[in-house]
DNA sequence: GTCTATACCCGGATAGAC
DNA sequence: GTCTATCCGGGTATAGAC
């Protein structure tokens, strides 16, 4: 009967995705299942767990994702951003709060997060660096925090530039 | 009498740093200042202003310190992290949201991004790529979600070169 | 400008019956 | 595994006296 759990977490994502991180209570949530939320307490320890569920789902989604791009560093990039503009409260959900790691299906972090090491080619100080750009950009686009006639694609390509050989190859050209 | 609102926005500040944002609440705030929360609203008409006048100083201080490290961008990013690694929770309060610019002080948020874009020469988008990448370094740091062993000064290089001229120089030589 | 009192709403979680 | 009932806590904000 793990079906009822997973209804319960496909439940809280969508009820998420459409209204944000306040909406999702307890009560909120049960209520789209049909349930009370005193009985999901049967399915989940605590509300942590459950968000945690929530989050191992949704890095599995954005692992196929990624895969799609393999290799190709600005491809992720762009399913990268795209994930986040789709998904934006689950994005955050996914990026804003420290990670109970002991709480997450197994490997889900670490196959979300391959395509991209494999881009960098393998120099996990690049991986990290080219992260941190795309999540501050995502974030800061999320939260409305440029200018309103910034060109994102254009600081996009500027900072991607700086993680491929051709980005640096047609900079100093 | 604005003594007393800079009051509020001081005592709310420590609170905040000390004690993250679930515990600002208008009732701890008039705790530590010494009065009843209602009274709060004889200063400021809702939480959000308060919240708004909180980063407001925010963005002075900021100011201050990346002034000091004037047109060098390494400088400047060294002080974007100290900043948020010395007051994690009020970085937080500042960036993890959309900003209520119609509540701040005026040019306070200009005043705070002046020197990074002076220190990538003009372009608008190099700084915005720039802001980015230090931001999700910084934060990504502050939610612990890099691997323990991480060599995170490592992986600040390596972006950083990104937007200097030496740095593009030294790693293509 | 501060107080008391309170309206009004929400949250996570547990006990115990069925 | 679901329910009802409840505990216990918290929050923003307002009314009206002083």
């Amino acid at each position: 009967m793990q079906e009822r759990r997973d209804e319960i977490v496909a439940a809280a994502t969508e009820l998420l995705e459409r209204e944000g991180a306040d909406a999702l209570s307890m009560r909120r949530i049960a209520e789209r299942v049909g349930i009370r939320a005193a009985s999901i307490y049967k399915h989940f320890p605590s509300k942590e767990a459950l968000e945690a569920a929530i989050i191992s789902v949704a890095f599995e989604r954005q692992a196929a994702v990624f895969e799609r791009a393999e290799h190709d560093l600005v491809a992720i990039a762009e399913a990268y951003r795209s994930f986040a503009r789709e998904h934006p409260h689950l994005y955050r959900l996914m990026t804003e709060r420290p990670l109970r790691r002991d709480l997450l299906g197994p490997g889900a972090e670490a196959r979300a997060a391959a395509p991209l090491v494999g881009a960098t080619g393998g120099d996990a100080d690049v991986a990290r660096a080219a992260w941190a750009f795309a999540h501050g950009m995502t974030i800061l686009e999320l939260n409305d925090r440029f200018p309103p006639g910034a060109d994102l694609d254009e600081a996009w390509a500027r900072g991607l530039s700086a993680f491929t050989r051709k980005g640096r190859d047609k900079r100093d050209r």
